[in-house]
DNA sequence: CTGAGTGCAAACAGTTTGCATTACT
DNA sequence: AGTAATGCAAACTGTTTGCACTCAG
């Protein structure tokens, strides 16, 4: 309905359509709501979640058809937290470089932005001779209000 | 056929034997099996490739249920490498903590030790309050093999 | 008016479970 | 003898695909 940049959002809408188009790819209504749920700095939603945020109640083959796009246009990409379903991230490229702290009691995600020294990261797989494409540090804890009503179960697939 | 420890290995089968007899396990010829497919440090199975290893034709159900086993009396973990199904690795307990090293070109894995500095895993969790139970580091790059015959495609379920 | 996006149903892959049978201890 | 472990078939979950239909550029 609008195809102007939304201001106040954290992504630059315009670039993004830019870029899908490019592609042959369209901003939609459900690609824009998607992208929208990163927009405050939220990350690694699930497919579930994503539906359930945007309200999609039925069938979720649009909605992974929709984030297979964004995927294939460079937007997103996806991640495993040793759970046994994907989260969904937006790229470093539109986004900005972070890891992820799963809490193992209510299986809620945070964004950590620790910078890893490149010693730690890309050398050791240069002493193996391999050329590094991207890393990715999983932090698996207990977040506050879990050790507060004092939970503890294993969030891996539960 | 034998109860014995077996001498060569990496593993203390005597220790994983008495570990499990504690939980009401039984080291059985599949644990076994399992467990020496890990016995030379090599790491990150698919249930697939234990399968194929270990020479199981038909049904995977007594490999999970193994492997299962294993993983409630704490010797296997599981993980996933940003891929679309698990990996299965010795505990930390039972084996030497290590991160991961994926090539994206042949889905192969290998072991890598760096270690990660305090400052890099605990304190950013503790700042946000969480406390700590692990940390995993995956790392995603060509290997040597794939850069000389220039593969490049994504192994990320392909 | 063409092709991307949608919605539904059916297929798929990896994993899990029920149940009768086998085999260690 | 008693209880894990096995093998097969069937279920389940998350994700993907085929196809007819819609809608926006």
């Amino acid at each position: 309905m609008d195809g102007n940049p939304e201001p106040q959002l954290g992504l630059d809408m315009g670039r993004i359509a830019s870029d899908l188009r490019e592609k042959g790819l369209r901003l939609t209504r459900l690609k824009r709501a998607v992208l929208r749920q990163f927009a405050d700095g939220a990350c690694a939603f699930t497919a579930e979640e994503l539906g359930m945020r945007i309200g999609i109640t039925g069938d979720l083959s649009p909605l992974y058809r929709c984030l297979a796009s964004l995927e294939d246009a460079g937007v997103l990409t996806h991640l495993y937290l040793d759970e046994g379903f994907r989260r969904y991230d937006l790229a470093d490229a539109y986004g900005r470089h972070h890891h992820h702290l799963l809490c193992t009691g209510c299986a809620s995600v945070e964004r950590i932005e620790c910078g890893l020294a490149e010693h730690h990261v890309a050398r050791p797989a240069h002493e193996q001779g391999y050329v590094l494409r991207d890393h990715h540090l999983v932090l698996r804890g207990l977040c506050p209000n879990c050790q507060k009503i004092g939970r503890r179960r294993e969030a891996r697939d539960p």
